[in-house]
DNA sequence: GGTCGCCTGGTA
DNA sequence: TACCAGGCGACC
C-alpha cells in the first residue's frame, strides 16, 4: 500500500505500537529480506529500545535510541499487522519484530517486495527526496524549476521521488486528471498555470486519500485510475490507459487537453532557446 | 530515455 | 492460462 497517504497511515499505527518499547527479537521470514540482513545484525537489535518512527516520502524509519535505523520500504503490498505472539502469523508474514512488552509486529507482503535494512546510523541512508506535496516550500515557481530541464513526460517525472517525494502511480493520474494537463506532455513544457494547478490538484487528491488499502471501495473514490472504458467524471469522454516506462497512465483524451509531447517521441529539436 | 527483474497473488 | 499489479534499482 505504497502511497504517501498509505505509508503515513502505517508509520502511524507502527509509532503507536512501538515508540520507546524495547526489542525482544526480530525475524525475517523470506528469502529475499534474509538476503538483506545478516543474522549477526539481526540479533543485535535485541534490546534496542525505540525512540521514533519516521516517515520520508513513502520510508518508513525506526529510530533506536543508540542511534542504528531499522529502514522500511513497503514497495507494492506492505502493510503492518500489529498482534502479539500468541496469534497465528499471517498468511503472508515476511519480517516479525517482538517486543518485551509482547507486542508483535508483522510485515506483511504478499508480493514480496518489501524492504527492511538496518544502518548503524542516519548518515547511512541517503534517500535523496524531493519535497513532500504538504511541504509549504513546494510553491509553483520551485517546481517549475525542478521541471524545465526534464524532457520525460510530466506524469513519469512526478513519480521521481526526487521531484517529490511521496507520489505513485495512482495519485499521478488522479492529480493530472484533476488539472487536467496531459499526462503525455513534456514536464519542461508545463507553463507556470499548469504547474499552479497540478500543485493544488495533487494537494486535493492527498488530502482526500483516506490511506486506505486500495481496494474497490477506495477504487470507487478515484477519478480516472482504473476507470479505462468508463466515462470520464467532468466530459463523459471514455477514460484511456496508455503505458508509460511500462506503467500504466488513466487519462481523459478531451479534458486532459493534448499538448506537446515529450521529446523522446518528438522529432529532434533544430534549435536550443 | 525505456525496459527488465524482483516476487506472488488476484482476476479476466 | 494469461495478464496485471500502488515501486524502484540495475541495466541498455
Amino acid at each position: 500500500m505504497p502511497e504517501l497517504p498509505e505509508v503515513e497511515r502505517a508509520a502511524r499505527k507502527l509509532r503507536r505500537a512501538i515508540r520507546h518499547r524495547t526489542i525482544d527479537r526480530v525475524r525475517l521470514l523470506h528469502p529475499s529480506l534474509q538476503r538483506r540482513v545478516s543474522s549477526r545484525v539481526l540479533r543485535a537489535l535485541r534490546g534496542a529500545r525505540v525512540c521514533e518512527v519516521e516517515r520520508r516520502g513513502k520510508h518508513q524509519l525506526v529510530h533506536l535510541e543508540d542511534g542504528r535505523v531499522v529502514h522500511v520500504h513497503f514497495r507494492m503490498n506492505g502493510d503492518w499487522v500489529i498482534d502479539t505472539l500468541s496469534d497465528p502469523l499471517p498468511r503472508f508474514a515476511r519480517a516479525t519484530l517482538e517486543f518485551r512488552e509482547g507486542t508483535r509486529v508483522v510485515l506483511e507482503d504478499s508480493r514480496a517486495l518489501s524492504t527492511f535494512d538496518v544502518h548503524p546510523s542516519i548518515e547511512w541512508l541517503p534517500l535523496a527526496l524531493g519535497p513532500e506535496p504538504g511541504d509549504p516550500g513546494l510553491t509553483a515557481p520551485r517546481l517549475e524549476l525542478t521541471l524545465s530541464h526534464r524532457r520525460v513526460p510530466i506524469k513519469i517525472a512526478l513519480l521521481d521521488q526526487r521531484v517529490i517525494a511521496g507520489l505513485g502511480n495512482i495519485y499521478t493520474s488522479e492529480g493530472l486528471w484533476r488539472a487536467k494537463i496531459d499526462p503525455r506532455a513534456s514536464a519542461a513544457s508545463l507553463t507556470r498555470p499548469e504547474i499552479s494547478r497540478l500543485l493544488t490538484a495533487i494537494r486535493a487528491v492527498i488530502a482526500r486519500a483516506t490511506g486506505g488499502r486500495y481496494s474497490r471501495l477506495e477504487g470507487s473514490r478515484l477519478d480516472v485510475y482504473d476507470r479505462e472504458g468508463e466515462p470520464c467524471r467532468r466530459c463523459g469522454t471514455i477514460i484511456q490507459r496508455v503505458r508509460q516506462s511500462g506503467r500504466s497512465t488513466y487519462f481523459c483524451p478531451r479534458c486532459q487537453l493534448a499538448r506537446p509531447v515529450a521529446a523522446v517521441n518528438r522529432a529532434p529539436a533544430k534549435w536550443r532557446p
